[in-house]
DNA sequence: CTAAGGTTTCCTGTTT
DNA sequence: GAAACAGGAAACCTTA
């Protein structure tokens, strides 16, 4: 039976999902439409963890195991003391709505303080870690809030909830936003692993990979940090970002708000005015239906930002159906590097209903599962896509810029900036290598800038492999500020471990100074590296006018204008 | 082999 | 008292 959601073929690494999607909130939506059980269905198997493997991206300094480790004996969020699932939501709520975690809430898990900021209150960096795992521990919690989703990456968003009755645990917080917990578990979730097409990248951890320790520093409990955010943290986000493999039509309302919330954190709404729960209860199908009033009728501010996000979306993306492994052998041309999919576009549209294809560019074909063409079926199609380069680039961060053409548009910047009073994302220098470390910078599941196949034929592989040891030999010699640049724009690790403060003059801030300095010891192979040397090594950026002092703000630095413009300069080339 | 650049490590002292 | 900051000094690593 053809698949009712056609995968977003965004990367020649990211093979086909094999977890169905499965929000927290599916238990409030009944409605479990069938494009949830035909994409289940049509996955390989629904939670097949047989990609689990002691993957050779192994994290250095990852912990993982220990994390998880701690989790399950409470450590990780209160040594000895409960876990009182309530008071952690509302500090997750709060925190999604300040930035910061409330300390009082819980005790710290090291026995050391490691207050990141002036005022002290924010979590420690194991707890903070925690909000990822949190829904291993509290299974698969979701909250139910009118505040601000956190970022995908630490896979928290919330948004009301208040269609299932059962197995839940409504309260009211300070803030008087009505808050819904559900208990539902999962005993079959592993808590150690990767998926290896998770959107985080290809490295996995196994349950029985050797645990690494605390590690004594010199001034400080340093704690041990994942290279890479939690393996649930991840999983959760993988979840969270399920609206990746649909096309938009083939959304459920839980896609839809994903993917709203998404667009949010991505341009950096303002999220004190933004409502996108507001769309809570429509399908991709109605929101492709939808018009630009639409949209601003249900979100006045940014609404058309929303709309023209989605319209971006519908163009600049390409969709395959899945093939089954035998299709894959006798279908596909060998694949290319600078292939997005394991098989010509050409081919599969000829081969394959029941799914849409869109070109790179614009939209080619629909066809449904009567073969009947759908070209006209959205007003977004219909506009044949004129808009592609127009006002709103579709955000992503693209880590393997070689390939990439950009969609970005310059013109878009302006007219957001004072339409919205914001900036748009940055990109990362255009000579940015892949991240191919084993700290595991994830791969965005979904980027409008699609590799596209490099004309002529493909290189050999001794080519490609030479290429990716230059690459991987850039990564490993990437400089310090441009690790943090990179960082910086990237979701997975913004805000949770960076962010910007004011990013069109650079300045940023350390959320989790030590987790950054894990990150970057994870670049280095050096599993020793503490937030005091990174800061050290920053602090020579001074003298050679990379960086600026940013006097009276702990954990708060300052590009140059020197450094800016040398990572635009680089972007540009 | 050498020099240079860019950290990394260690350290002492200061500020928050 | 602890974390963060500041900066000197030397070691280390990579590249040219």
């Amino acid at each position: 039976m053809p698949s009712a959601s056609p995968l977003y073929t965004y990367s020649s690494v990211y093979t086909e999902p094999q977890t169905p999607y499965v929000l927290s909130g599916e238990i409030r939506n009944n409605e479990t439409d069938c494009i949830r059980s035909t994409s289940t269905a049509n996955s390989v198997s629904s939670n097949n963890h047989n990609n689990i493997t002691n993957s050779n991206h192994h994290c250095p300094g990852s912990n993982a195991n220990l994390y998880n480790m701690d989790l399950k004996n409470g450590n990780g969020f209160s040594g000895t003391s409960e876990y009182d699932p309530v008071k952690y939501l509302s500090a997750m709520a709060e925190q999604s709505l300040t930035g910061n975690f409330t300390r009082s809430l819980f005790s710290s898990s090291c026995g050391n303080r490691d207050s990141h900021s002036t005022s002290g209150n924010m979590y420690t960096n194991i707890e903070h870690y925690d909000r990822g795992a949190f829904s291993s521990l509290s299974s698969s919690s979701s909250i139910a809030s009118s505040s601000p989703p956190l970022s995908p990456a630490s896979s928290c968003f919330a948004y009301p909830n208040t269609s299932d009755p059962g197995s839940s645990n409504d309260f009211l917080t300070n803030d008087n936003a009505s808050y819904h917990v559900t208990s539902q578990t999962n005993p079959n979730q592993p808590s150690n692993f990767l998926r290896n097409d998770s959107p985080f990248g290809q490295s996995s951890t196994s349950s029985n990979q050797s645990i690494v320790g605390f590690t004594e520093s010199r001034t400080a409990c340093k704690k041990s940090y994942p290279s890479c955010p939690s393996e649930q943290a991840l999983l959760d986000s993988d979840r969270l970002l399920s609206w990746t493999r649909h096309h938009p039509e083939n959304w459920s309302s839980s896609d839809v708000l994903d993917w709203i919330f998404f667009v949010a954190q991505e341009r950096g709404l303002d999220m004190q005015d933004f409502r996108g729960e507001n769309f809570q209860n429509l399908t991709g199908a109605q929101l492709c239906q939808m018009g630009l009033g639409d949209f601003t009728q249900l979100e006045p501010r940014f609404g058309r930002i929303i709309y023209e996000m989605l319209k971006n979306l519908l163009c600049g993306v390409s969709f395959r159906k899945p093939l089954e492994p035998d299709q894959m052998s006798t279908q596909c041309e060998p694949m290319s590097p600078f292939s997005s999919s394991p098989c010509p576009p050409t081919k599969s549209r000829s081969s394959l209903q029941g799914y849409s294809h869109t070109s790179y560019h614009g939209v080619e074909t629909d066809v449904n599962s009567n073969g009947i063409a759908q070209n006209e079926t959205s007003f977004f199609k219909q506009e044949k896509c004129t808009n592609l380069q127009s006002d709103i680039d579709i955000t992503s961060y693209d880590f393997d810029l070689d390939d990439t053409p950009c969609l970005a548009s310059s013109q878009c910047s302006d007219q957001y900036q004072n339409e919205y009073g914001m900036y748009p994302m940055q990109y990362p220098p255009q000579d940015t290598p892949p991240m191919r470390t084993p700290c595991c910078y994830p791969t965005p599941p979904f980027t409008a800038q699609l590799p596209r196949r490099r004309p002529g034929r493909p290189r050999v592989k001794g080519l490609i492999e030479e290429e990716r040891a230059t690459k991987d030999k850039k990564v490993k010699n990437q400089h310090l500020w441009e690790f943090i640049y990179e960082t910086l724009m990237n979701p997975a690790y913004n805000p949770q471990f960076l962010r910007w403060e004011n990013q069109r003059d650079g300045v940023f801030r350390f959320v989790q100074s030590e987790a950054v300095a894990q990150l970057w010891g994870g670049r280095k192979n050096n599993e020793n590296m503490t937030y005091e040397k990174l800061s050290r090594a920053m602090r020579h950026y001074y003298r050679r006018g990379i960086l600026e002092r940013v006097e009276g703000r702990r954990l708060v630095y300052k590009f140059s204008l020197k450094a800016m413009e040398r990572v635009r300069e680089n972007r540009h080339h």
